[in-house]
DNA sequence: GCACATGATTCCGG
DNA sequence: CCGGAATCATGTGC
């Protein structure tokens, strides 16, 4: 496996020596729309990813939030790739075509594809922020949260971006059931007990307080609040529930993570559902009331975005997840071969740039494993980007040639409004009308081969506080665009893709069976320093078996390291400035290499 | 639109 | 800091 073709993989060192540009901007050229390049050249020769190196760029321009970008992107794709069904892909689709206002087009995409569990909550979110933007323009005036409830009601969650979980009051049944049970044999829970029942449920521990408070105070004065229906009598649920890590096996309750978090409040929830075991870490911050649009709650997923700050998400694969760490092997996840790049593109990736500007102050590296690094910075202006592909060594997955992305992390670039165009999507007829805005559209497309990819199973790990940060039309990129302070992003995810399925579906170009990525981005920090973040976290081999842990923000990066990268000079966001010369990008590696070593 | 249900918040006392 | 009471804001159902 560690055998990709070659043509296609280049590794860091040739990136960096005859890179000048910026990867991103090859990946996201500017869309055909841009006078003066003939557009049909964009996808004349097809960029040399993988299926899943695209989605990999996918999730990483989602991270950066940078819904322009990642427009560029999908526009650059051939139409076999956007019709190959990733998640990735389709849920970077589904953004841009939220943030394009072409809603029924998103309709689509949310309906046609079985979403994971990770994605849900923010797809969600888009779906009811569509409806709610669409009745909005419909009547005129903005709507109120009864309006809201009923287009809810009146749109129904797809099942493909909803695990069925009903939700009444933002708690889900569940919870509610567990409170309950606790509530009926103990009114009055110790603190440890509520801690307990914050895991168990998901909720923080102020919530679960506030609950038995109301409860109490509910069950006083009948008078007022007459919660009949359940306080009387006999609940019907009965014992059990809260302590232990019970059954509730499909959703959200779970074996209490013990241990877990030093701070009384990271409940973690485990969810299990034979093939997938997830372990959610909660952070316990609230979100500020303000944060545009997150008001909705679908379910516990939602609850916890507006309750969370950290978490993380680790997916195992029955039999691969090779997730780990370093990978002397050779499996290049993401390569770009210049070379196929067409000259149309590259002209266009010239092209402006300037608008992008990165504000994060800084980030940091957690320890990766074998690192692919990508640097790029653009010509005009922006600063520079490099994405950092941690390999893997292919154990388990030898044979498979199952490419496994364990995490990658990218930090990220205030997200620049703009309405580009996507790609035409496959959609049926009658929803591709463009309802609004651009719709450069038509010369692009290409090939048709099409495939209905593997099912890369994935889940994505974002935490972070919540923070309104509007992306156009006033969607809110729901999960992972945390800002700090001062307002810059800073934001380190995880993501692991794992497939076991055998060698991948269409892909002619053999990637490397298991391989563990971690896209790093560097981001400029007024210092003329700049710092990468990265997440890192890998799963055990051998199965299902979780190991570890990951990183986010503030508190919760057992793994992590800090690493400051000196970068160029530190002249703002002035292209060539930035640029990471080789020696520096040499230095990154080794810098990560090291991180390894303590894995 | 209204009434009820329920989670959250605020204020107060211990 | 916790619990109680009052109250607010929003979800829910009719």
């Amino acid at each position: 496996m560690a055998s990709s073709s070659s043509a296609e993989l280049i590794s860091a060192e040739e990136i960096k020596r005859e890179s000048p540009r910026t990867m991103l901007d090859e990946l996201a050229p500017l869309p055909p729309s841009v006078e003066e390049s003939a557009p049909s050249s964009c996808v004349a020769s097809p960029l040399a990813f993988s299926p899943e190196q695209v989605a990999c760029v996918c999730e990483a321009l989602l991270q950066g939030g940078d819904v322009e970008r990642l427009a560029r992107f999908l526009w650059s794709l051939p139409q076999s790739e956007l019709l190959r069904g990733n998640e990735s892909i389709l849920k970077a689709q589904a953004i841009v075509a939220f943030h394009q206002a072409r809603y029924q087009e998103l309709y689509c995409i949310l309906e046609s594809h079985s979403f994971s569990p990770a994605n849900h909550s923010s797809l969600q979110d888009m779906w009811y922020k569509a409806r709610y933007s669409e009745a909005e323009k419909a009547r005129g005036r903005p709507l109120g949260a009864v309006d809201k409830y009923r287009l809810r009601r009146k749109y129904p969650l797809p099942r493909t971006i909803w695990d069925g979980e009903e939700t009444v009051y933002c708690f889900k049944e569940k919870s509610r059931n567990a409170l309950k049970d606790m509530y009926k044999r103990n009114r009055y829970p110790s603190p440890a007990e509520k801690r307990n029942l914050a895991k168990i449920t998901g909720l923080s521990l102020t919530q679960v307080s506030n609950w038995f408070k109301n409860r109490r105070q509910r069950d006083r004065n009948p008078s007022e609040a007459q919660s009949k229906s359940e306080s009387d009598g006999n609940h019907s649920t009965e014992d059990e529930s809260s302590k232990a890590q019970e059954d509730l096996s499909p959703r959200p309750l779970s074996s209490g993570s013990t241990g877990s978090t030093t701070h009384g409040s990271s409940p973690a929830v485990v969810y299990s559902d034979g093939t997938t075991t997830v372990i959610q870490q909660i952070g316990d911050v609230k979100m500020s009331p303000l944060s545009a649009g997150m008001g909705f709650n679908g379910d516990m997923a939602s609850v916890n975005s507006h309750y969370l700050n950290g978490g993380a998400y680790v997916q195992s694969h029955g039999n691969n997840s090779v997730l780990n760490g370093l990978g002397a092997t050779g499996g290049h996840f993401l390569t770009f071969d210049h070379q196929r790049v067409s000259h149309a593109q590259e002209r266009l990736l010239g092209g402006s740039y300037a608008s992008y500007s990165m504000e994060a102050p800084e980030t940091t590296v957690g320890k990766l494993g074998g690192m692919q690094t990508l640097v790029s910075h653009s010509e005009d202006g922006a600063p520079p980007s490099v994405v950092t592909f941690a390999t893997t060594p292919s154990s388990s997955s030898a044979t498979s040639g199952s490419p496994h992305l364990s995490s990658y992390s990218m930090v990220n670039l205030s997200g620049v409004e703009n309405n580009l165009g996507l790609p035409p999507l496959l959609l049926p007829p009658s929803s591709t009308a463009p309802s609004h805005g651009s719709t450069p559209l038509d010369g692009v497309v290409s090939d048709s081969s099409q495939h209905s990819g593997q099912p890369l199973l994935y889940t994505l790990n974002q935490v972070v506080k919540q923070e309104p940060l509007d992306i156009g039309v006033g969607y809110t990129y729901p999960s992972g665009m945390p800002l700090d302070q001062t307002g810059n992003l800073g934001y380190t995810a995880s993501l692991f893709l794992s497939s076991n399925l055998g060698p991948s579906p269409d892909n002619s170009s053999p990637l490397a069976p298991a391989v563990t990525a971690a896209v790093t981005s560097v981001l400029s920090s007024t210092e003329g320093h700049t710092t990468l973040t990265h997440a890192t976290r890998g799963l055990q081999e051998g199965g299902s078996t979780l190991s570890s842990d990951y990183t986010t923000q503030d508190t919760q990066l057992p793994l992590s390291n800090n690493l400051e990268v000196p970068v160029g000079h530190g002249e703002g966001p002035v292209c060539g400035d930035m640029d990471m010369e080789g020696k520096e990008l040499a230095k990154l590696q080794t810098v990560q290499m090291d991180a390894d070593s303590d894995l």
